[in-house]
DNA sequence: AAAAACAGTTTGGTATGACAAAAAAAGGCG
DNA sequence: CGCCTTTTTTTGTCATACCAAACTGTTTTT
């Protein structure tokens, strides 16, 4: 059942010294954006061996610390939200791949969404309304250019993720459209759709205008349903 | 019959040799709950050296693929939902130690579950009720008891991850509760604390059971901003 | 016979040295 | 000063070796 005691069995040397890179990065002594040292440097300040070295390196970019291109120096990330979330990436296309992998995701997005809406109909603040209101204008300016259409789109839905003052929010969105774009850009998108999709927008941000949590929920759900909709029409199974 | 490993240019050896182990793990050639193979057949096997071998092996380690223990020979994990939440663990861990990062997931927690037990107060089977019911008499029962109260306390939550049918719900929950336990364990529990804790349960069960959602909600949300201000008294700053 | 102790074999973790190819640095030239 | 060529680093990969921990089969003990 639950794991009994499972402890300290003697701690490869490689995740020692990504202990201490890793304190290295977020004390600045590796300063972000910055290469790290050579790793014949690493391995003579440590006294380890260039194996070592090599593997810990690597972990590192596995955590997304550092960003390692093959035969270039790794280069130090600013550790953060954004790196987080990314490293997440090759699970989450496991997990797309997944029999009912992509409904899975849309639907925790459905949920989150709903909560975020009922949010900003409660705590919008005057910049997220006229914040919301320009997305929603540059949306009707692109219905009859799906790429645009697309994008300002996702403006209008991340100012949702704006609300809350969560610095985690707006990078979920970010994960949610990246990971979700792949599908999303192989539909089919006509100006009648766009039509659509811009009134939904129009709908939902009334009803936050009205300060409605119960009407923007319903507005976001059936907006969202409807995208689901397309998406299952496109792919035929369910994806 | 060994496939010599295609190498296309800028692509390391070692990725290469990921992809095609991904690929017998998916299809079964690994099987699930079996060691890899020893380093050295592998080796053979793809005609590549030890040293790719040992960094491929790693790169399916931080992927979640296989579960390796230092010493032990990686074993071949189910990927899923788990697998891949547990992966994310080295980024939840920076994101805790970041100013306010403990209450960033404290806040996720707080909108995700909110959506849940609107989601609970309508679409909330009889099994999910009776469940909920047996949850919350273990939890009264456990009052005087706070580690096994702290138990039933999740136990009780669970359940509201459990409504909506999707497989990453439970994950999540699961995931919540393993990083924020190091905060919630260290703190003080008393009967006193554990009566009220019991009581806001209890008046979310009434109100999913009367299908009112908006009462629902507000009773989980106090329940959780409550829970969170013992959090912040205990440690006295914003974690 | 079951359990414990033992010895020999495998296997992972680490170190060292080497080399080709790519990148970075240095130098030379216009 | 900028562009091109040459030299020096540096990474990616390989081969080999050693040790200690884990594994396996056997013998001894209970």
């Amino acid at each position: 059942m639950t794991d009994p005691i499972r402890q300290n069995v003697s701690e490869r040397a490689a995740d020692s010294l990504v202990t201490i890179l890793e304190q290295q990065i977020n004390d600045g002594t590796l300063a972000v954006g910055q290469p790290l040292p050579p790793e014949r440097e690493i391995m003579e300040v440590f006294a380890v061996s260039r194996t070592v070295v090599r593997e810990a390196v690597q972990m590192l970019a596995a955590r997304g610390l550092v960003e390692s291109r093959p035969r270039f120096r790794p280069i130090v990330r600013k550790p953060g939200y954004e790196a987080a979330i990314e490293t997440v990436g090759s699970s989450i296309n496991r997990l797309l791949a997944m029999p009912g992998g992509v409904r899975s995701l849309f639907e925790l997005r459905i949920m989150m969404e709903a909560s975020l809406v009922r949010d900003a109909a409660l705590h919008a603040t005057k910049d997220h309304l006229t914040g919301m209101q320009r997305a929603l204008a540059d949306n009707e300016a692109m219905i009859d250019d799906s790429q645009r259409f697309y994008e300002t789109d996702n403006a209008f839905h991340r100012i949702l993720y704006e609300v809350p003052d969560n610095p985690a929010l707006p990078q979920i969105h970010k994960a949610y459209t990246h990971w979700l774009s792949g599908h999303w850009l192989k539909m089919p998108r006509d100006a009648a759709r766009n039509l659509t999709n811009y009134q939904a927008h129009s709908r939902i941000f009334e009803s936050i205008l009205m300060r409605d949590a119960d009407a923007a929920e319903t507005a976001l759900r059936e907006h969202l349903d409807a995208a689901w909709d397309q998406v299952r029409q496109t792919f035929g199974h369910q994806p």
